[in-house]
DNA sequence: TGGGTCATGTAACCTGTTACATGATTAG
DNA sequence: CTAATCATGTAACAGGTTACATGACCCA
C-alpha cells in the first residue's frame, strides 16, 4: 500500500524522500501515515524493482539531496495496482476494539470515555489545508481529474468524523440512561425499565 | 492491540486458542481480524507476561486443548490499557489510498471503481450474526453493561457502511457530470461550465 | 543561543500476513 | 467418500513504529 501510494506521488513529479514525508504529513495524513525510516526504506526496495530512478543532486547552503523519479515499469506498475489489487473494506479499528471491552468499566467513565473521543474530533480547516500544501492546490487547477478524486478523499473524511461525532452523542445519550437506571436501582429494591435505542 | 483485545476476551471466561479465533472471525471481524498464527504467538508472550495461565486439557475424540486464563496480573493490565492507552482515532484507510491515484484511469473507469466499492458494502444480517455467536447473546442477556457497548460496535458498523453508500452515490453523480463535460469538450470547442458540487 | 527546516538514513523491534503441517471425528 | 470442524502450531516474510544519529543554515 504505502509502496505504491509513494509511486503515485512520484508519479506527480520528482520527489525526495523529505517531500513525500511532508506530502503524508500535510495532506495525506487524514488516511495515512507515514515514517521517514519506512519511507527511505520503500524508496529503496523501489529503486531495486525497477518503479523508480534515483538522482543525486549536490547542493549548496542546504544538504545534498536524492531525487526520485518515476520510471515507464513503474508506471505500468502504478496502473496494475489501480486497476487489479482488489477493493480493501474493512481495516482494523483500535477505536472500536478499546470501546468493545469498555464494559469493563464504571459506566461514568465510559460517558468519560466517549466525550473524550467527541471531542477529538475536529476536522481540519480548509483554509489551513489549502496553505499546507499550496502547490498541490495548482496542480489541481491545472487537472480537474485528478482535483476531483482528491476532494472525495477529503469529503470522506468530513462525513466520516460527522457520522462519528453523531455516533458519539447518541452512545452518550444511552449510556446516561443506564447510569440514570442503575441509579434508580440502588435507591429502590428491584425495579423494571423499558430497554429501547436511540437508534434509527 | 490485539494483545489487549485477547486479554479482554479471556477475562469474559476461560478460552483456548481456537475459540479465540472463532470469535475473531464470527463476532469482531467487523472491526478487527486476526489469523490463528498471530493468536497463538499473542497468547505464549501473554503468558511469559504473567497475564495469563494455561492449563493443558487432554480430550477423548478430539485434539487436547490449552486452555487459557486471565490471572490477577492480567486484569489490572486490561484496565490500565482501557483507562491510560489513550484513543487512536486516525488509522490507516487503503481505500482512500486507492481513491486518492484514481485519477491516473479514464473516468468510465474511476465510476466503476466507486460503483465496485458500493456494491461491496453489504451490511450484517442482524439474524444470522446472533446465531453466529449465540452465547454471547445468552451474556448480553445477563449483563447489559458489556451488552450495550457491544451493540454500540455494531451500530458503528452500520453507520460507517451508511455513510461509505452515501459518499459513494455523490461521487458517483459528480463523476458521471465530470464525463458529460468531457464528452461535450470532445464534440464543440473550448467551453466552460460551473464547477459546482453535490456535497452539503 | 536556541529552535525550526532541510535532508539523509540505520537498527531494533513489534505487528500482521501467507503458506505450510498434522490428524482424528463427524455430518452430508 | 469428502468436506468441515476441532485443535495445535512453525517459518518466512511484509509492513509499521520507535529511537537514534548527523549537520548546516536561518530566523527570532
Amino acid at each position: 500500500m504505502l509502496r505504491h501510494g509513494i509511486l503515485g506521488l512520484i508519479s506527480n513529479g520528482d520527489k525526495t524522500g523529505y517531500e513525500i514525508m511532508t506530502v503524508f504529513r500535510d495532506s495525506l495524513r487524514y488516511f495515512w501515515t507515514a515514517q521517514t525510516s519506512q519511507i527511505y526504506r520503500e524508496l529503496q526496495k523501489m529503486e531495486k524493482a525497477g518503479w523508480v530512478s534515483q538522482t543525486h543532486v549536490p547542493q549548496v547552503g542546504k544538504p545534498d539531496k536524492n531525487v526520485f523519479s518515476i520510471t515507464p515499469a513503474g508506471r505500468d506498475e502504478l496502473l496494475r495496482w489501480l486497476r487489479d489489487d482488489g477493493i480493501p473494506l474493512r481495516f482494523n479499528n483500535p477505536l472500536m476494539m478499546i470501546a468493545f471491552f469498555m464494559g469493563e468499566r464504571p459506566v461514568e467513565e465510559g460517558i468519560d470515555f466517549v466525550q473524550s473521543v467527541r471531542d477529538a474530533l475536529v476536522f481540519p480547516d480548509e483554509g489551513k489545508e489549502a496553505s499546507a500544501n499550496a502547490d498541490m492546490y495548482q496542480q489541481a487547477l491545472r487537472n480537474p481529474e485528478k482535483a476531483i478524486y482528491w476532494k472525495f478523499t477529503i469529503e470522506y473524511g468530513r462525513r466520516f468524523e460527522a457520522m462519528q461525532r453523531e455516533w458519539c452523542e447518541c452512545c452518550i445519550n444511552e449510556l446516561e440512561r443506564l447510569k440514570g437506571l442503575k441509579d434508580l436501582q440502588r435507591q429502590s429494591g428491584a425495579s423494571e425499565a423499558s430497554e429501547k435505542g436511540d437508534w434509527p
